[in-house]
DNA sequence: ATGGTTGTTTAACAA
């Protein structure tokens, strides 16, 4: 099974990068965040036709939106939201053969990191504090698979300058931490650091607002897969799609891929 | 230290 996650920064604007993509990995699995768009608005046509049948979509106008595509049908399907705002953040798919699957897109969090200055760095802290406590809850031997925008960089060389980017929103201690408190209720194991070791540059965003993005290489890796250990054994390849970044009309974020022998 | 770009929707706002 292969699974691909990609934030698409308006499914709309770039289906034809998406389709691409489709056609070209062949994932049994995409999982979309920044869709950008409500469920009827949906470009669903374009992907049914690559046989993409099944589409999960959980979509507002113009912001976050999440949405997952699946060859075959999802026994069963639930949406979430936290923060006690409506914000589509949050779709939950059964997959074939009992596996649980979270396409989550965490807030951005704004400019400053400091809580008390800056309202959406608290939203993004409080975000993680309420998925650090509902997934608690959950059975820790079952198959989970949790994936997305989770707007964090965790590790020293998940971003190009750690000491420079300390300050910085998506690296700051307070996130890192609170990401791992997550990561650790939910007993996840990171897949795609499974196969690249942490003393290894990886990134999966570069902001529009350079010249060069490749030349200057200045990224962050914000979008993650994690598996609960129940399903570390079935691991076979990560990949992440650095040259999706150089596409026409591209996407800031590049798709991340794990393959898995189950 | 600052500004740099893109998308949604059309003047800000979010990222």
């Amino acid at each position: 099974m292969r699974l691909i996650t990609w934030n698409i920064n308006s499914v709309r604007l770039r289906a034809e990068n998406v389709c691409r993509l489709l056609a070209e990995a062949r994932p049994d699995i995409l999982c979309l965040q920044e869709t950008k768009t409500p469920n009827e608005l949906f470009p669903r046509d374009p992907f049914h036709a690559l046989g993409y049948e099944h589409i999960h979509m959980h979509g507002m106008k113009g912001y976050n939106g999440v949405a997952i595509l699946a060859k075959h049908p999802f026994p069963s399907v639930a949406t979430r939201a936290w923060c006690d705002r409506r914000d589509c953040r949050h779709a939950i798919a059964e997959l074939p053969g009992g596996i649980e699957l979270h396409n989550i897109y965490v807030p951005a969090g704004g400019d400053i990191p400091d809580p008390d200055e800056n309202p959406k760095f608290a939203h993004k802290l409080r975000f993680l504090d309420e998925l650090t406590e509902w997934f608690a809850t959950h059975d820790r031997a079952r198959s989970a698979i949790a994936v997305g925008d989770l707007n964090i960089a965790p590790l020293e060389h998940d971003v190009w300058s750690h000491k420079q980017l300390l300050k910085v929103v998506s690296h700051t201690p307070i996130e890192v931490e609170k990401l791992g408190a997550f990561q650790a209720a939910g007993g996840f194991v990171d897949a795609v650091r499974y196969f690249v070791p942490s003393d290894e540059k990886l990134y999966t965003w570069w902001s529009y607002r350079n010249r060069d993005w490749a030349a200057s290489d200045r990224g962050r890796r914000l979008d993650h897969i994690w598996v609960t250990p129940a399903l570390v054994d079935g691991l076979k390849s990560a990949r992440v799609f650095r040259e999706v970044r150089d596409w026409d009309k591209a996407s800031d974020h590049v798709p991340v891929m794990i393959e898995f022998d189950l």
